[in-house]
RNA sequence: GGGCGCGUAGCUCAAACGGAUAGAGCAUCGGAUUUCUAAUCCGAGGGUUGCAGGUUCAAUUCCUGCCGCGCCUACCA
């Protein structure tokens, strides 16, 4: 409702304008007053109209308000200070259609969304800095299908790799394991720990003698190679621990649509394909001299090229192309005739967009206990199949170490002509989850004097060091459970442990959505842990507050009001005019707010918007809920107002929650 | 060297598009009619927003320079 009377106040205004001062401002910028006392929205823009019409500010602010007439859904504008225009919200209107659950539709933009996100390497157990992503992804597709999109989830599995290459390295160099040793191993419980280890001890092989790497390349041309036993090893162990990660995911609710692997993009030709388009349209070349001697190069991203874009003749640039400098080039072929890693992503996204004229196969994978289906790339795959793919808008959730290489798959996009898509590209950069010092030492690893003296410590597969998401789920369960089992004895175990599962998701996720995405998570158990203050379980406990009221008085939150509608709107006007009811107000004023918040969390890809919000919205409510006992309210008509209070609070909490991917217990 | 990002309270972080008195949580200290359960609430202290200039009616936000930190800069992914 909020973002609905927003835009119909901007518009409003812009009409204005052009009526009366031949004005047409591009943006009319609407900010939020500081106090709900200064109105609900706030314009500042005389002081941006006072140069144009060459008046004072607080003049033309008159002038607008004098003028503007009445706008829907509004009681009064105002002029406040040095030419603020503060526009007051008919708050009964407001409250009713609220009450109602009324949300005017915004027009959704057709076209499918591919959201990708996690795309772990399959080679070892998932760590925090994963989690961040996948919740930070999740959480994204939440937000676009709230919003009314529709959208495809994408885990890329990069099957043929040097991380797996390193495992599978390790079990036949180093473990000595036979092909049957290494199936067995793979049914054990969680055998991604088990790999975690073995990459982690190949790492220090290869480090103890460089004549080991040989192996590595003889592996992974093997892995790219394929139809071999090296590369059914890999098959198994990568099938198996993409598996655990599917699962593990599984436990924040995680799920996704579709798994794209590397394997196929290689033995389906993807990237002859993409080659052949990148040859043709001049945004490869054939590196002559110099290091780069015998690669396919293309100019790396961000490094200069037209300081006057578009005006220089493009059949000019092509023949300066062989000049970019040896720094500048990026390659994507090696001399050796291999494609790196770049190369395969830009054949994978001319795919999604629909752009390369191939297809994967597809076999269905995982199946969720909740009966959706996870389908995998084959390269034969099963007839009848969903279409994946031929998508107009995509988010790929990749850290921000990644941001060159994402930017050279959206320049090669460019040069070959693909500009709208490249528009709709976005890299969902965030920052990566390291450990405190203390928290590392706590963990029993041996640190350096200059790790010591460092805020935080980047996390390593490669050395092994990290925390791993199924152990940080498992503390975290745990001590939640032990809260639960001192408040609830009276419940059975799996009733508290069911809840104990919930809030420990509920602080875990909301521990990686409150921080924005260009903050570097230090991670400490000690505020991970914490189920106090600004967390997921604050947010959650507000809910069942409000659940308890409704459970005592023997209402049902859900339905409170809603058949008939039995409350008319001029019965709110009692409680929510006048100075006194500013603070009442205030609560349903951020309860307005979900879609609101949604759309800047999807404008700005900044999911951290909306765990605020919930966390704004939930301290509030928690006030309001200390100062006001409902129950033993006298006043029938207040009593019933102040229910319909928490019935819509606690609809909006869960509903901005369940964004989030947290539920509510029933009690805590 | 070049590219990207960061620097705000003791600690961890907010403050979208420049706007009204820079806000939370944690920690510390002090308090809350024993009630719809205190995983809560209220209060206190705590700030030269790294430094120096500039643009603007208005700068934590934009520009320039400097200092400090991180990441990227492989024929790794």
């Amino acid at each position: 409702m909020y973002r609905h009377l927003e835009r119909r106040l901007a518009q409003h205004v812009r009409d204005f304008l052009r009526r009366t001062y031949d004005i047409d401002l591009p943006r009319i910028v609407i900010e939020q007053p500081p106090k709900v006392e200064f109105g609900e929205y706030a314009l500042p823009l005389a002081f941006e109209l006072a140069k144009k019409l060459r008046k004072a500010p607080r003049k033309i602010a008159e002038e607008i308000v004098a003028g503007i007439g009445p706008v829907e859904g509004f009681t009064k504008l105002e002029v406040a200070g040095a030419g603020y225009i503060n526009a007051y919200i008919n708050r009964q209107e407001l409250a009713a259609a609220l009450v109602k659950g009324e949300e005017p539709r915004s027009d959704t933009p057709a076209g499918k969304i591919l959201v990708e996100h996690s795309s772990i390497n399959p080679n070892k157990a998932a760590h925090i800095g994963h989690l961040r992503n996948a919740v930070l992804g999740d959480t994204f597709v939440r937000l676009l299908r709230f919003a009314g999109r529709e959208v495809d989830v994408q885990n890329y599995i990069d099957n043929t790799g040097v991380q797996v290459a390193d495992v599978v390295v390790g079990f036949l160099h180093l473990e000595k394991k036979s092909r049957a040793e290494i199936e067995q191993l793979t049914r054990q419980l969680r055998f991604d720990y088990y790999c975690w280890d073995v990459y982690a001890r190949t790492s220090q092989w290869y480090e103890q003698d460089k004549q080991n790497l040989q192996v590595r390349s003889q592996t992974l041309h093997a892995l790219e190679e394929g139809g071999n036993e090296t590369a059914a090893i890999a098959e198994l162990i990568s099938i198996a621990v993409l598996r655990r990660h599917l699962e593990t995911m599984d436990r924040l609710d995680i799920e996704y649509d579709f798994l794209p692997r590397e394997s196929e993009i290689l033995h389906l030709h993807f990237w002859d394909a993409a080659f052949q388009k990148l040859k043709d349209g001049g945004v490869l070349f054939y590196e002559n001299e110099g290091k780069n001697k015998g690669c396919w190069v293309m100019r790396r991203a961000g490094t200069s090229k037209t300081k006057s874009a578009g005006i220089l003749a493009n059949d000019k640039q092509d023949s300066e192309d062989s000049e970019v400098s040896e720094e500048d080039q990026k390659v994507i072929v090696r001399s050796n005739g291999t494609v790196g890693y770049v190369g395969k992503d830009i054949a994978y996204h001319l795919w999604k967009f629909g752009l390369l004229g191939r297809d994967f196969g597809y076999r269905k994978f995982y199946l969720y206990p909740n009966g959706h289906q996870s389908w995998i790339s084959s390269a034969n795959g099963e007839p009848d199949h969903p279409h994946f793919g031929d998508v107009s808008e995509i988010y790929n959730v990749i850290d921000a170490r990644q941001a060159e290489a994402q930017n050279t798959v959206i320049e090669a996009l460019r040069g070959l002509g693909y500009n709208q898509q490249a528009d709709h590209y976005t890299h969902f950069s965030y920052e990566m989850v390291a450990l405190t010092p203390r928290c590392a030492a706590e963990l029993g690893y041996r640190l350096s004097e200059e790790d010591k003296a460092k805020a935080y410590i980047e996390v390593s597969g490669r050395k092994g060091f990290g925390v791993k998401a199924d152990d940080l789920l498992d503390t975290l369960i745990a001590s939640a459970k032990k809260e639960v089992d001192a408040r609830h004895a009276q419940l059975s175990d799996s009733e508290r442990a069911a809840i104990a599962e919930q809030i420990a998701v509920g602080a875990l996720r909301y521990f990686m959505l409150k921080f924005t995405k260009s903050s570097v998570i230090a991670f400490d158990f000690r505020e991970a842990l914490s189920f106090e203050g600004e967390t997921g379980p604050y947010c959650q406990y507000a809910v069942v507050r409000a659940t308890n009221i409704f459970r005592k008085g023997g209402f049902d939150p859900d339905h409170f009001g809603k058949p008939s509608g039995s409350l008319a709107s001029n019965e709110f006007a009692e409680h929510l005019q006048g100075e006194a009811s500013n603070e009442l107000w205030e609560l349903w004023l951020a309860a307005s707010k979900t879609s609101y918040i949604v759309d800047q969390c999807i404008a700005t890809t900044e999911p951290a918007y909306l765990a605020k919000h919930a966390f704004q919205l939930a301290q509030q409510f928690n006030y309001f809920y200390h100062r006001h006992p409902i129950l033993t309210e006298a006043d029938e008509g207040r009593k019933k107002f102040l229910l319909y209070t928490v019935a819509v609070v606690r609809r909006e909490l869960i509903r901005a929650l369940e964004v989030m991917g947290i539920t509510t217990p029933p009690v805590m």
